[in-house]
DNA sequence: CGGAATCCGTTCGGATACTG
DNA sequence: CAGTATCCGAACGGATTCCG
């Protein structure tokens, strides 16, 4: 009995999960925009068993958030475009977490603007009232990949 | 030789995956977003195994992202406070995965502002310049939590 | 040092059966 | 119908070893 093949569920978020759902593959991410780009910092920032370091950069590489490139007699790993542009959901993760999840002492890492050197957040959806967007404030209609499924339990569409 | 007890970690993001970090959990908060709070709804909506959905659920209500309250002669599962800030990490996460990890047939579900009908969209955290901040435009300072290797790698303050 | 391979215990997760 | 329990294969992940 084979594990459900996330990679076929029509769900985008689902496919996200087939890369990002093993509890180390966030925290390999979070190195990266750290500035980690090598092997062996990775294993020693993180305390992750090399294997396991080996088969989720494997997996980031497989899916183009990080490449492998040549560095001297050894590789960088490196963020892609499409992993950059992760950089965004880590910030709101980050946020939430440092919000929910951390103990006493607050939170283990700052991340400051640059340029300012302000605190970075990250901004809040909001409805058109300027109220943070909750889910009840959402209406759901499929879109163009949508199973029958999804569009018998959502009917409508965007302009109904 | 026990996994790594991620609760134990300093790094609040780390914690996190402690609770997020299996391939299901961010589905099952999915489908709590999209409105569904009883057992067999988020079974059959997500055509995960009864075992798995109870074992989700319950280390969800455990760390206070879902609570489980009497509903006739059911159970509802129902967003907490902590469970409803998570939304805003499930939009970037979508708005991520439909625009990278989505098929040739696009996004499978469009979020709609219930007032205006707008698409919903997690506004992208922006530098002093006004631009779409990347993990290069952002410096790195240790926190209250911080551990002693974190500080020897950052070392600064935040007005340092 | 960089990284893959091996070994093995633990957890995940699907299928099925079971209880109220 | 609402879940829990059992069984078992497959994947995760830690420790160690091995190769360039």
């Amino acid at each position: 009995m084979p594990r459900t093949d996330f990679a076929r569920i029509r769900c985008p978020v689902a496919r996200a999960m087939e890369v990002l759902g093993e509890r180390w593959s966030i925290l390999v991410m979070r190195e990266a925009f750290y500035g980690t780009t090598r092997f062996d910092d990775f294993a020693r920032h993180l305390g992750i068993a090399t294997n396991i370091l080996s088969a989720r950069l494997a997996k980031l590489v497989e899916h183009d958030l990080l490449e492998r490139v040549p560095e001297g007699a050894r590789h960088a790993y490196r963020l892609t475009e499409k992993g950059g542009a992760f950089f965004p959901v880590f910030l709101a993760l980050k946020g939430w977490s440092d919000r929910w999840m951390a103990g006493p002492e607050g939170q283990a890492m700052c991340l400051l603007d640059a340029g300012t050197g302000e605190e970075v957040v990250c901004p809040p959806p909001l409805d058109s009232a300027g109220r943070p967007l909750t889910p009840e404030g959402i209406r759901l209609v499929p879109g163009p990949a949508a199973s029958e499924a999804m569009r018998r339990r959502f009917p409508g569409t965007a302009h109904g």
